[in-house]
Parts: structure tokens; C-alpha cells; sequence
DNA sequence: CGCGTGATTGACCTTGCTCAAAACGAGTGG
DNA sequence: CCACTCGTTTTGAGCAAGGTCAATCACGCG
């Protein structure tokens, strides 16, 4: 059961829960000793769909995931980007019918933890309940990021806001420095994020290289003026909560 | 401490945790002796600011209250409206400096509960702490929902969707019946909800009346076609979770 | 009766969408 | 190494949704 790639995952698991408040050597251990199956996904693989009830929740360990929801005639609203720490469907704990789909952006690492295992340490530390529910609730913050800049933004405005959210999410678990990291999603997706055609995504990243605020090649987003897409974004990263 | 109204206020409270999931007797004299604080506020007031590091979460006794942000020049988007039996910062327990401002839409009752009460309380019993983290996850449900809306729908089915589950939230506390409630917010409120004009709104509002979908008049909203409204709205209502 | 807020209308403009085609680019089989 | 392919990016042209500005209207209230 207590594989090294397991250990790893929670390791990662205990760490992440640190970085939102202090965790006492008996939670660590608790935490430590969750039973973990490790999975490997291939890129766009599903990992619980819309309408089903998981029986475990899962931990990013590798790999980028996302978030999103099936409308009518095809359309499609992406609703967050998840990186490696990050539990995407942590609320299923306690909403037991997913109302959305969450995959596997790129090849991606997942830890699962069954439900009742979780359940189990929340209950017998309020702390580290305290600490996940807090997880879910800096996922709500950006859910209202997201909504007041579909609302009030345009699709420049927004796309510089997401840039500024995912870079500060990466630079925060080591994953990105120097304004620099990757941005492993097709424009398509982008759009479907955004709100936004792929047709104008693509016109809204050109006017953004032209105005030399990014580059991005080759999957890598470069942002050249972390200053000046900061303003145009209005960007704020206190929702994030990565204060450390 | 224990006047009346704060009685009766956490009498409502219980009634509302219970209809998300089962109290024990304990539990729920638990709650029933939660100290509160009443307060009645003018239409429009506001109850607590952005920025600000609230020291209690405030429960919706009666009346309508919704959360927003404001952006430059002026901008606002509308969050999320509540109604009575809400508690519209419970998440202020677990993040605590206010992403967003939260003001009474109509005169108001509130009650206030401090953290450090509700926190004991979540310690002292994890079942409690479970179905409050549940509401929080189900406003997070309506986020997501609020971003699918906002990045795939027009202008029609964003205001549809929004009366649809502003009934169906009325209807669960026994505030409507007959696919009929008021609705005490301006257009422009209207618009800053859904991302629009307010003449756009207004717009939206007289093709949805011209349509036969909905009647409206005095702050009272008749929706004269519910099964209409619905398939326009794409609406489904599990995710609001009131299923008894 | 006069005020003030909210609703409504018209004219014009911008953002962003759709359709359709072309251009790239990395990986594959020959 | 080349031809081919499939997914993605890029471009053009025309159109629709929704914004802005500026009046005007309606109505509840002191």
C-alpha cells in the first residue's frame, strides 16, 4: 500500500496542507498515512465526470488538470486550471454528485484518497478539516475572480488576469520563476476559459505580443512586462491566499 | 443574550443546517445557544466591506442581501444574491480578510455570530462543521455555475437562468409559490448581476416579457411560462442542492 | 406640485462571433 | 529524409450581441 510514489504524494499532500496553517505532528502523521492509489493519465483523460458520484477525491501530484462544464450545442465553459498540490474535486466530500467534468490537461500524476479515509481524519482533527475546508474556499475566491471578469472585463482583460493567476500558482509551488513558465493549453482552451472564440483568443494573444506584454512559444508563456499586464489586469493576488 | 429575536433567529439557523443534513439533539442546542448578535439594516446598506477582516459571520434572518466587487471606472459585478436562512460570509471563519463587500439589498434582519462561537462549535462537532462547509460548497456550485452562464450564454439565458434559481431558492424557504416572488432589485443591479447594460437589461427584460416567459411589475416577478423559461435557461436545478 | 430614482427609447459604435480557408508544425510510415 | 496527416494557429470578411451617450418618461413620495 505504501508505495514510494504514494509516500511522495503525500508528502506533497502534507506540504501543501502546510502552506494554509500549521499542522500538528500527529495530523502530519494522520495525514501521512491516508491510503493513496497513484494513477498515471494521459492527456485530455477524464477523471470524473459530470453527474457521477467519486468515491474518492484526488490530489495533482504531476501534470496540469482542468475543470470544466458541458453545455448544450457543443459549448464549453472551462471553470479553473489546476496544478501539481491542488485537490480539484476535494468538495466532492461533501457534495456527493459532481456538477462538473475534471481531466487531465497534460500526461498527469493523481493520487486518489477514498472519501471515507478523509472523512475519517477530518473528523478527528478539526484542525486539518479547518485546513481543506480553507482549500475549498480559496477555490470559491478565484470562482468570483473568474465571475467579476467575465461580468466587467474584456477578453484583453481577462486573458492578462488569468496570465497573472497562473504564473503566481506556479511560481508559488517552485514550478515557475522569471515571469516564465508553461502554458501547456491550445488556444481553444483558452478560449473556452475565457468566455471567448478561439478566432479572437488568437486575435487577443497577438494584440498582447504586439503590445510586448508576453511572449509565448512553443507552449512556454513568457511575460515580458509583468508590470504592465499586472495593470491592464487589474491583478491583485491576495485571493490566491499564497502568502507564505 | 438570548432575546427573542436571536432565538428566533437561530431557530432558523437550525432549521436550515437541517435541511442540508441531520443534527443530534446536542448539536443542535449547540447552535441554539450560538450567541447573536440582531440587527436590522436600510435598503442598500452595506454589512461588511471589501478588504475588511470581519470578526463574525452574519446569518440572513429576513430580507434580501448580495455580495459584489467593485473594479475601476466604476465597475461592479454582482456575486451572488441571499436570502433568509443564508449566511453569505460564512466563508470570512477560514479566509479571513473580505475578497468582495456584501450590503442588504432591502431592509434587513442580520444576525451576527461571532467566529470564535462558530469555531468552537465546528470543533466540538464535526458533523456541524460538515454541513457548513457544505453550504460554502454549495455557493461555490453556484459560482461555477454563474461562470458557465457568463462565458456561454447570451444576455436571454443569463437572466432566465438567474429567475429560475432565484425561485427555485425562494421557493425552498417557503418565500414563493406559483412560479411567483418578488424580486426587489433594479434593472441596472440586474445588469451588474449578469454583465450587462443596464439598457441592454432592460432590453433582455422586455423581449422576455414579449415572449410570454415572464410578467413583471412592482418588484414582483411572475414567471407565466416556467417550462419555457427553463429550456431557455438550460436550467437545471441539482446543483443548488435542495432536494428534501 | 416638484424631485429623484429607476425605466425606457433611439442612434450609433465596438467587441467579439461565425464561416471558411489557409498556413504551420510536430510526429509517422515509407 | 520525405511525403502525409492531424491538430492547432492564423487570416479575412461579414454579421450580431451588446455597449455608450443622451434624452425622455413614469411614478412614488414629501
Amino acid at each position: 500500500m505504501a508505495s514510494v510514489e504514494s509516500k511522495a504524494a503525500l508528502d506533497l499532500l502534507v506540504r501543501r496542507l502546510e502552506r494554509i496553517g500549521h499542522l500538528s505532528d500527529e495530523e502530519r502523521r494522520a495525514v501521512g498515512n491516508l491510503p493513496a492509489k497513484i494513477q498515471t493519465l494521459r492527456p485530455r483523460q477524464d477523471i470524473v465526470l459530470d453527474k457521477e458520484k467519486p468515491e474518492h477525491s484526488c490530489l495533482l501530484v504531476e501534470g496540469w488538470a482542468y475543470r470544466y462544464k458541458l453545455l448544450g450545442q457543443g459549448r464549453r465553459q472551462i471553470l479553473s486550471f489546476h496544478v501539481p498540490g491542488d485537490m480539484p474535486d476535494l468538495h466532492s466530500l461533501h457534495i456527493k454528485t459532481m456538477d462538473h467534468s475534471l481531466g487531465a490537461l497534460t500526461e498527469a500524476t493523481i493520487a486518489f484518497i477514498a472519501h471515507e479515509a478523509l472523512l475519517d481524519v477530518t473528523r478527528r482533527f478539526p484542525g486539518l478539516a479547518g485546513i481543506m475546508w480553507r482549500e475549498t474556499l480559496i477555490d470559491a475566491a478565484i470562482f468570483r475572480q473568474w465571475i467579476a471578469g467575465m461580468g466587467q472585463r474584456d477578453g484583453f482583460g481577462r486573458m492578462a488576469h488569468l496570465f497573472c493567476e497562473l504564473y503566481c500558482k506556479l511560481e508559488a509551488i517552485g514550478l515557475a520563476a522569471d515571469h516564465r513558465c508553461t502554458l501547456p493549453i491550445t488556444q481553444t482552451e483558452l478560449g473556452d476559459a475565457l468566455g471567448l472564440s478561439s478566432v479572437h483568443t488568437n486575435r487577443v494573444l497577438q494584440e498582447m505580443k504586439a503590445q510586448s506584454l508576453i511572449e509565448l512559444r512553443t507552449r512556454t508563456l513568457n511575460i515580458t512586462d509583468w508590470d504592465g499586464l499586472v495593470q491592464v489586469a487589474e491583478f491583485d493576488p491576495s485571493y490566491l491566499q499564497l502568502a507564505q
